[in-house]
DNA sequence: CGTGTAAGGAATTCTGACACG
DNA sequence: CGTGTAAGGAATTCTGACACG
């Protein structure tokens, strides 16, 4: 489940988002995905959890940084 | 654990092993890998623990046809 | 603010084949 | 038999930016 090994491309299969979403969560500092030799993204299932609980939170009305207030809690 | 969404990229690194020798137990129908649309294959972490098994076992003198005897019991 | 998109480059993955032994 | 490799193509992923509202 912690194990990043996830593409962003199965990360979009999984959770119906595009690539543009998923990487701006990240950089709202939401995700924290691992890199693998410097470039591609790297998620866990976990992560593909708790991204799609971001963008339904966002849907919901809540922004970005609430989310990351929310988070440290 | 048997959620496939692991690129091959991500299973090299894990086991240490090469494409080559990853798609090869495919080919011997040793490992099942699904498609992401139609092209990249995924795995699982199974299939990386099974990868790695298969391989120690080859080390050991066992022959990919006997593995998949083995497998079938 | 959260997301779309066109842009160009870099790295990944695929298949089929020849090679060795 | 199990693995290496060079070959060419196709799909993936990356970054930085402009756009809307």
């Amino acid at each position: 489940m912690t194990n990043k090994v996830i593409t962003i491309g199965t990360v979009k299969e999984l959770t119906g988002l595009t690539e543009r979403q998923i990487r701006y969560y990240e950089e709202r500092e939401l995700v924290f995905p691992h890199r693998s030799k410097g470039r591609a993204r790297k998620y866990s299932l976990e992560d593909v959890e708790l991204i799609k609980d971001i963008h339904m939170k966002l849907k919901d009305g809540y922004h970005t940084f609430e989310l990351r207030k929310m988070m440290q809690s």
